[in-house]
DNA sequence: AATGGAAAAGTGTATATACACAGTTATCGG
DNA sequence: CCGATAACTGTGTATATACACTTTTCCATT
């Protein structure tokens, strides 16, 4: 990998004061980190939290589950695609005839009780490398920023 | 927007103690925030990153680029493209015939010009939103993370 | 009961992301 | 000089993300 020219800007203006391009960079690393440990199942980090989101709800409309993980709704119908292709999900009837509920299959929590302890390799690699404060610090930081950035939208 | 059953997992249990989920959504949200300011010039904050971190520099190396904005060098190749369609940047031969580099063109200098007022818009108003200490410590662990994480492999 | 507005969900399109693989060119050992 | 290897990049494929638009269904008001 060659260098660019010696004569560049300096690192230190490189990222500037933008705090979506860390949040951005940040996300992308990590998300490579738990998707390399979920590797062994064929799971993305994406595809667990869904299925972990299901265990033990009842029916979820489509809307209500999108809601509840801060998804945009059609973002999350084309995610929910390859987990029902793999049969771990499946859309039932709602209370409602525009309604369609999500359930987790038999073999969905089969898939995710297998998952759990890759993702919690995971995130024990992740707080080792990172520090365990740090990662309190910066979790107790992103709820923070969420809830308030949602209550002024 | 109908509440699923009432007699559901308490929403402490909901995000449990993932840090990448916390992550992943907030990076959604923000990311919304800063697309929107940005709407009127038909930026995307990815793009307007792309372009900025061209601003005075030689031509890059597609490799070189990709590992300075932390990207895949695949995924910085398509986020190129568009930029490239719009006529902001350009593909120039590198020092090698292996090589390709990135270069910011007049109308890309011009076109972040205009749009760094409505990123700092942006800027401006996630800090309103989040508190300027909270957003300070989030770039200073957001920072401090990837650098521990990027050392460990 | 008819109807118009609101609610729920899906689709078209475009970008963002990265792994596995392939193609081309440089470099180095003999 | 030649062949093996490394370096640089692109492509195929799949998922992740969300906006604009459409379709279907419910419901309230007349």
């Amino acid at each position: 990998m060659n260098e660019p020219a010696k004569t560049d800007t300096p690192r230190e203006l490189q990222p500037p004061q933008c705090t979506l391009l860390r949040l951005r960079r940040t996300t992308r690393r990590v998300t490579q980190i738990y998707d390399h440990h979920l590797a062994p199942l064929g799971l993305r980090v994406t595809q667990y939290s869904l299925l972990g989101s299901l265990m033990g709800q009842p029916p979820m409309p489509i809307g209500s589950f999108a809601e509840m993980m801060g998804m945009d709704r059609t973002t999350l119908t084309r995610n929910l695609r390859p987990l029902i292709r793999a049969g771990w999900v499946d859309l039932v009837a709602g209370e409602d005839r525009r309604q369609r509920a999500v359930i987790l299959t038999a073999e969905g929590k089969a898939m995710f009780k297998r998952a759990v302890p890759l993702w919690r390799q995971a995130e024990s690699a992740l707080r080792a490398a990172v520090g365990s404060d740090a990662i309190g610090q910066l979790q107790r930081l992103l709820d923070h920023s969420l809830e308030r950035v949602s209550a002024t939208a």
